[in-house]
RNA sequence: GGACGGGUGGGUGAGUGGCUAAAACCAGCAGACUGUAAAUCUGCCGCUCCUUGCGGGCUACGGAGGUUCGAAUCCUCCCCCGUCCA
């Protein structure tokens, strides 16, 4: 026994059951879901991003949902403060916190923290982007290159996106990326954390996804983005990022939204579920379940973990 | 029955004598990722062998023959698809 809190991590792919299975052990367990998932934070989006409705939440409270507007802008570091403020705030009441997490990225700047780097700069990111509109992504790079050499070296000539971020570290601290992350960082401490794996057969995984898919449309996800739009949600806002929504927006004229486009839908989940089954493979420490978190044997399982922690 | 056009690797599709296991794109598989992460990016992608190499062998561009040192590319016949004329 320590007098460190306990922490619950249920992690996997999406449409593995990580809500259903902490929804369960929440219930066995006087727990509460903090729910970790970079797209659930914007308000609006919910059928697309599978959002627990509050009838199948079975009374169980969830946090880290619903926290900005679809204009905003979010981060990891946002993300683990809220995190930590939610945790505290739990573990005050005496509940059982249960994570469950789908962004890897998310998951891994709460438990281990993130390095001590400047946030994003929107003007400064404006600035570089321009360059990369007029002299590409290679020329990006080769700047980079000059500042610093061990993240030109580690980042592809033509992911824009990581160039950027580096270039923006090195501009704003006056410092190499490298250096900063060997600074360190400090990760959660207080808590003892505990983490379950889902990780059901690829195939069966794939057919969920689709089925999943299929159902998010008859539930009125088409409705749901007409709706954004003709709130005045633009374009250009983040959360038209996430699967589906901007091969549904492109179609709201339509009505029903035709076959190949919910096949591609269908489609780009299975890959994404694919690039979080790659994370989450190198997650240390975590106990796998080769099952849906539905499963009776994957419950039971699970509950046997959540049992051995000290109260 | 006749005239054209076309049949290429899982799909679309380039290639019209050697530089072609065959562009490109898609799909698929694998991977990277410390502040956009449902994002962004990378590699592989006919089969096979090994000493894993800008390595060897085999098979491949509808089918069968042929021309040629050499053919997906040229010729002959056949089969199939599309359009048009009867």
């Amino acid at each position: 026994m320590s007098d460190l809190a306990r922490l619950l991590v249920i992690l996997g792919p999406t449409a593995s059951g990580k809500s259903a299975l902490g929804i369960e052990l929440a219930r066995q367990h006087g727990g509460e879901i903090l729910v970790c998932d970079s797209t659930q934070v914007y308000r609006h989006f919910d059928i697309g991003t599978a959002k627990i409705p509050l009838a199948e939440q079975r009374g169980v409270p969830h946090y880290l949902v619903d926290l900005v507007e679809p204009q905003e802008v979010f981060t990891a570091g946002e993300f683990r403060r809220r995190a930590q403020d939610v945790l505290e705030d739990v573990r005050q009441r005496g509940k059982f916190p249960i994570l469950t997490a789908g962004t890897g990225l998310y998951l891994r700047a709460l438990l281990e923290g993130l390095a001590d780097a400047p946030t994003r700069s929107e003007e400064l990111r404006d600035r570089l982007r321009a360059k990369v509109q007029a002299r590409g992504p290679e020329h990006l790079h080769r700047l980079l290159n000059r500042l610093d050499r061990e993240a030109a070296t580690r980042i592809a000539p033509r992911d824009t996106q990581k160039i950027i971020r580096a270039m923006e570290i090195r501009i704003l601290a006056g410092k190499a990326v490298g250096e900063i992350h060997r600074s360190g960082r400090s990760g959660l401490a207080g808590y003892t954390v505990t983490k379950i794996g889902l990780s059901p057969p690829r195939d069966r995984l794939y057919e969920r996804i689709d089925a999943r898919v299929n159902a998010m449309i008859a539930a009125g996800w088409a409705d749901e983005v007409r709706r954004l739009v003709e709130m005045g949600v633009p374009a250009d806002a983040k959360p038209f990022q996430f699967i589906g929504y901007s091969d549904l927006r492109s179609q709201i004229a339509n009505g029903r939204p035709p076959a190949e486009v919910v096949e591609k839908i269908q489609q780009a989940t299975r890959r994404f579920a694919k690039r979080q089954i790659t994370w989450f493979r190198k997650e240390p420490d975590v106990h796998w379940l080769a099952g849906f978190g539905d499963d009776t044997e994957v419950i039971t399982a699970a509950l046997q973990f959540a049992r051995v922690l000290p109260v």
